[in-house]
DNA sequence: CGGCCGATTATCT
DNA sequence: GATAATCGGCCGG
């Protein structure tokens, strides 16, 4: 299980690292898990995408709270999303994870989520997993790090730094420059964490 | 695979 | 009252 100090960072220096980590969710004793091969950085209340722009509000409060615990909010009327919080307190900061590559528990996430189960398109995007792993509202603040293993990480696969692929984040509408074209989204391909996967695990 | 469009409502100004 | 860290369906290549 990963550990506090892991989400210390500034979130730029932290969701690159969280490419190859598992996380693992536990609903009605089971267990759901995937491979993160997708996240966003969202830093500091300069960033201009970031919900922290304006200040702390009721919302977005627990990126201003201790790294390591998960910020989850409600968008477009329909959708959950997750994020883990990094950095200092009152230094706002979270990472969004956007795509897990699913190794455990299929069979239950595939009844929380039936469209498109088992293809590529699966859980690859950020309200696409929290469907899958029953995240909403009610685990916005849970600490990662916590004893009680609702949702926390664990160490996954060895992912080298040239297969990562770098790009400004998305659905950032009419963000400013220079934050609209910070290359602060990290992608691991799916055929190659399909590989890398492969290898490690025999899945 | 890429682009456009409508859905649907909590949150913030 | 406007906006939104998206998705799924439908289109064309």
């Amino acid at each position: 299980m990963l550990e506090r100090d892991f989400f210390q960072g500034p979130a730029c220096q932290v969701a690159p690292l969280l490419i190859g980590k598992k996380l693992v969710r536990s609903y009605n004793g089971q267990r759901l898990a995937g491979i993160i091969t997708e996240t966003e950085a969202y830093q500091g209340t300069e960033d201009q995408a970031c919900h922290a722009r304006v200040g702390k509000t009721k919302r977005n409060q627990v990126m201003f709270g201790e790294a390591g615990h998960a910020y989850v909010y409600f968008t477009y009327g329909m959708h959950w999303m997750l994020n883990i919080v990094t950095d200092k307190v009152d230094t706002p900061a979270a990472v969004l994870i956007r795509a897990i590559f699913p190794i455990e528990g299929l069979e239950a996430m595939s009844q929380n989520r039936p469209t498109s189960a088992f293809t590529k398109s699966w859980l690859n995007g950020p309200a696409k997993l929290t469907q899958a792993l029953r995240l909403d509202g009610t685990i916005n603040g849970y600490d990662l790090c916590s004893t009680e293993k609702e949702l926390y990480l664990e160490d996954g696969v060895e992912v080298p730094a040239q297969a990562l692929r770098l790009s400004p984040r998305i659905g950032l509408g009419s963000t400013p420059e220079p934050w609209l074209s910070k290359l602060w989204r990290w992608e691991l391909d799916w055929n190659i964490a399909s590989t890398i996967i492969n290898q490690k695990t025999g899945f």
